[in-house]
DNA sequence: ATGGCGATTATGTATATACATATTGCAACG
DNA sequence: CGTTGCAATATGTATATACATAATCGCCAT
């Protein structure tokens, strides 16, 4: 770390001048003080303001570009993009990770918690063929102030029967059911829906408005485990997944 | 960096070094000619084998750091680290097997064709970097009487250049370019959008319906192939994938 | 032997500089 | 009056250089 030392940082964290730039404009842009749209300092009002060469505005703005954060336009300047989560690949799956790679604080806040003998229906989610002990749980992921996800979860508690002893207040099931159970398969479903009332109204997005609905069963040696529907506003999220061939 | 043939002299697309070494490194470990846990020579090494200078290498290094690929320990040498997780074989989707599946008449038709020179935004899609000849396609899949899907294409024809001399008036792009081109990277993203009204109409629905959007960008050895947007009608499909997980 | 310490080495971060490239606006020209 | 072409501008990429930092190796003294 060099003597550049522009303004005393307060509060102590040692951060590399690239980083700070980065943190910087990412919060002014999470913040909502930089609107989507708006044009951000250019480069050579940046190296004046940080005091610092016109290489490290540079590699801090094209890191924000590549994570979308940012749009870069020759001639025009550099802008905010509408935010969306290119994050998020396919198997994983943990929506903290998701909220906290786009730099907004995360919280799990449980709506609903009912313990019941499976009915018809939740044996067919579940691919159960007989009746038993389930829990169904629903609960809202936020990102920051906004809900970022809808989740509605069957527990299959013949399978999993500690869980019934958890309350699932502030701890999604997600990644308490992934630290317990081994899970040997999954099945996703993916298809975009429009919101009901009752979606609009937790999610705070119009009813009728697009949401993308990624479901997924879960099996551990051949016994279902719990099925899961996440439903994100539209606007929110982009599932991204990148892979090669298995083979050729 | 030389400003040589702007026009494509064919074999190559124009790559930065730095993507140049990108892809390079990515590729020997992908291809798993290095395996995880070997070390990939260090930066003085790659200076002297590309004959650039080290801040070149350097980025390029942090880049597959950041990315996961790499993992950078000093005064010991760069890694290739334990592949991550990540199974999720979705499979690309012919849609004429999703829609004879449903037991329906498929057939396709095609609402445009374009060749053009690549503009700003088609390389964008395609992750060109250098202006070229690219074939605009829209078509449309039909089960029964009634549309199943819209698709947008772009065709890198500096890549495929037989594609060109083809009408694909009832003949999907999709299948015909699988016959071809052996494929050996995608990327995907998939989201719900509301239909605009060229959409709406294109497929018969009402503008503002939830609409599932699923694209693709393929590479062959490197080289950007095509890049595709499927538009369904958020009722007429679910996309769906089956996983085991990779290890743990 | 062994614990400490300095030299060596590889990466991390930053600088100044140079030139390429895309886009915009304006001015000159037919 | 519109078209062309040039200059200005902002970003994109690469260079050479400098010094900081972390980890390791080997030497030396206890």
């Amino acid at each position: 770390m060099s003597l550049v030392e522009t303004d005393d940082i307060e509060g102590g964290e040692i951060l590399s001048l690239h980083q700070r730039i980065l943190s910087d404009i990412r919060e002014k842009i999470l913040s909502g003080a930089w609107a989507p749209g708006h044009r951000i300092p250019f480069e050579h009002e940046l190296t004046a303001h940080y005091n610092c060469s016109r290489m490290t505005v540079n590699k801090a703005l094209s890191q924000l570009a590549k994570a979308g954060l940012i749009e870069r336009r020759r001639r025009s300047g550099s802008f905010v993009r509408q935010p969306q989560s290119q994050a998020a690949v396919l198997e994983l799956h943990d929506i903290r990770i998701e909220v906290e790679a786009l730099g907004l604080p995360y919280r799990y806040e449980r709506l609903e918690r009912l313990r019941r003998r499976s009915g018809a229906e939740d044996r067919a989610l579940l691919g159960l063929s007989a009746p038993g002990p389930v829990l169904a749980l629903e609960g809202l992921h936020f990102a920051g102030e906004r809900p970022f996800a809808l989740e509605q979860r069957l527990i299959n508690l013949s399978a999993v029967a500690e869980a019934g002893e958890e309350e699932f207040l502030e701890i999604a099931p997600g990644p308490w059911l992934i630290g317990r159970v081994p899970w040997s398969e999954a099945e996703h479903r993916i298809r975009a829906m429009a919101a009901d009332d009752a979606i609009a109204d937790a999610l705070d997005i119009d009813p009728g408005a697009p949401c993308l609905v990624v479901e997924r069963r879960t099996w551990s040696a051949e016994h279902p485990v719990t099925h899961v529907r996440f439903v994100y506003p539209a606007d929110s999220h982009t599932l991204m997944a990148r892979f090669t061939p298995s083979q050729g």
